[in-house]
RNA sequence: GCCCUUGUAGUUCAAUGGAUAGAACGAAGCUCUUCUAAGGCUUUGAUGUAGGUUCGAUUCCUACCAAGGGCACCA
């Protein structure tokens, strides 16, 4: 508004002022190109008509602005004052962990579907990465106001399960009902690795697998029953333990055995609409409607829907809900075909399709040869949890801590590793995973926001300890960098929010905990003969609090020790 | 062949059309009688190629080159 007083004063008319961060904090906490932008239109010099502007601004100015100054090309640029800084620490102090939100999105209903890991299988790496990012999604949106219900959707049929149960029933050992879910469902993924090998290579094993197959659908064999409720509740048991480790809580669980009849009856009830027959298949011509789509199956010509029939009842379920918004994260390669169902959706249910959004990541592949001694490229989300969690276990030995807190930070931190490398990039691409620097926890990782959060945490004990209070009032003449970042915090969660994209929080994190390690090196912060130190107290607790929220918004635990 | 995504330091990643393209790892050095050294402070390096639009391009457009993914009865 100060801008564009300061152009009407001088006759010029514009309604798009970009005003901005500049990157470098030397260039000043806000910066616009005005001067610049329009130089052209009035036919003046840039940085003549920026020290006009400066001039008009210069007469009325707020104390929240202790200057402004015009460099390069005619860039001007706004400083904050002392007092600004002091404020903003003071409303963090009084928002807490309420810091950053906001309601753009208030009151809207939002699902978001993720993880949808199958029973019967290994719970995968690139499991982990879908649930750490719709994780983290679910709760940026939740921090903007909407109400999300958090769903999984697995595949309990079909030929997966078949191998899995061929490979139980070729090793009985397997079938072993002793020891945790987790072991048990390690030995069914192990069975599941032998069918599916056998499938493969073996032309007998593959005629039994069928019929085996046939046999799940048909529920009509007592003893392979068995093996399947067994199998089916041992694996959900241990995907829930993960789940709890992971800091997920699902509302929602959509099995694809119950979607395959309402996708089924959806599809026959628009042939001729947008499904034609084709080969003795039902399919969607989707190329029809845009030539960057494809054909594709719902029905097959044995008359069994398909994955894409079976999103159809899916959608149709979600939406029984009464949704907003429903969203869904996959990987990248799911991504043309999504679109031949989103296109199917828009001709049966247009109100459905402009509410559906598909969010896809990349893949999570291994820094070749880091990965040593475990077999194969298929790593387990929880071996993973594991080895990481060992790691840490080990680098905390000096530390002390009962069996329980410390098993508990180890997960935790384990926990924070792992997404932290996730989340810190942009989710369109690849994700190379390095184990060993996963546990570096150096520098870019998500262990060093926890210890940044840590030891902020025993700042604050000491304080307490001292009797030293917090008082956002007695502030030095200097302005720290970790202020000048702390009031950004609402813009980045607000941008990630409407980007779907967390990796500005994470990138975010770390600047934060850079200049508060920094701030926190070069000074003691409680100190009685300090009397600016209440302040500097005050400046901790509100580091913390952006650091815990921040980390929650990546479903990120912050423990105060570690 | 067609469609989608991505090409940035040695490596892994950033950068709403803006300023001297940021970090981290790696490498070299300094730093714990102080609130957790999983820390801090120094030093060192990059926009795939060729055009175009623009006052200004890593960003937008075109072509080429390279990598990944997808393209009918699997999920």
């Amino acid at each position: 508004n100060l801008i564009k007083d300061a152009l009407e004063n001088l006759e010029i008319e514009i309604n798009d002022i970009a005003l901005e961060h500049p990157e470098d904090l030397k260039n000043g906490d806000y910066s616009t190109n005005v001067a610049l932008a329009i130089a052209k239109s009035v036919e003046r010099n840039p940085k003549e008509l920026a020290e006009k502007i400066i001039k008009k601004l210069n007469k009325n100015l707020p104390e929240e602005i202790s200057k402004i100054e015009i460099a390069g090309a005619g860039f001007i640029n706004f400083y904050l004052s002392r007092k600004f800084f002091a404020n903003s620490v003071e409303e963090i102090l009084n928002k807490a962990e309420n810091v950053g939100k906001n309601n753009v999105r208030s009151n809207q209903k939002i699902m978001v579907e993720y993880t949808d890991p199958n029973p019967f299988k290994p719970f995968h790496i690139g499991h982990l990465m879908t649930n750490a990012i719709g994780e983290s999604i679910a709760r940026i949106l939740e921090h903007s106001g909407a109400v999300v219900s958090r769903a999984n959707y697995q595949g309990d049929i079909g030929l997966h399960v078949a191998k899995a149960i061929y490979g139980l029933l070729k090793n009985e050992k397997l079938q072993s009902k002793s020891g945790s879910h987790n072991l048990q469902a390690t030995n069914i993924g192990q069975a599941y690795a032998h069918g599916a090998g056998a499938y493969e290579n073996d032309e007998n094993a593959k005629k039994e697998i069928d019929e085996i197959n046939k046999k799940i659908y048909e529920r009509n064999d007592e003893k392979i029953n068995k093996i399947y409720q067994w199998g089916f509740d041992v694996t959900m048991e241990a995907f829930e333990d993960l789940y709890k480790m992971l800091g997920t809580k699902f509302d929602f669980y959509f099995l694809e055995s119950q979607m395959a009849g309402i996708g089924e009856d959806i599809v026959r009830a628009n042939i001729g609409k947008v499904f034609e027959e084709s080969d003795g298949a039902i399919v969607f011509k989707a190329e029809k409607y845009d030539p960057k789509l494809h054909t594709r199956v719902f029905i097959t010509s044995q008359g069994l829907p398909t994955y894409e029939a079976k999103e159809l009842g899916l959608t149709e379920e979600k939406f029984k809900t009464n949704l907003d918004m429903s969203i869904m994260v996959t990987a990248t390669e799911q991504i043309d075909y999504m679109r031949v169902v989103a296109k199917a959706i828009s001709l049966i249910n247009p109100e459905h399709a402009a509410k559906m959004r598909h969010i896809t990541h990349g893949m999570m592949r291994l820094a070749s040869g880091k990965m040593g001694s475990r077999k194969g490229n298929t790593i387990t989300g929880e071996s993973l949890l594991n080895d990481v969690r060992d790691a840490i276990l080990e680098k905390m030995t000096d530390r002390e801590f009962s069996n329980e807190e410390r098993e508990k930070i180890a997960s935790d931190v384990g926990v924070s590793a792992i997404k932290y490398s996730i989340l810190k990039q942009s989710i369109g691409g690849d994700i190379v995973y390095d184990f060993e620097k996963s546990i570096s926890f150096e520098g870019d990782s998500g262990p060093y926001l926890q210890y940044s959060y840590a030891r902020a945490n025993s700042v604050l004990e000491k304080a307490q300890k001292e009797n030293i209070l917090p008082d956002p009032h007695a502030f030095p003449s200097e302005i720290f960098e970790v202020e000048k970042l702390l009031y950004k915090f609402p813009e980045i969660v607000f941008r990630s929010a409407s980007e779907y994209e967390p990796h500005y929080i994470t990138n975010y994190l770390i600047e934060v905990a850079r200049a508060y390690n920094s701030f926190y090196g070069n000074m003691i912060i409680v100190n009685k003969e300090d009397k600016t130190s209440p302040y500097k107290i005050a400046l901790t607790y509100a580091f913390t609090f952006v650091m815990k929220t921040g980390l929650h918004l990546l479903g990120i635990e912050a423990p105060k020790k570690m």
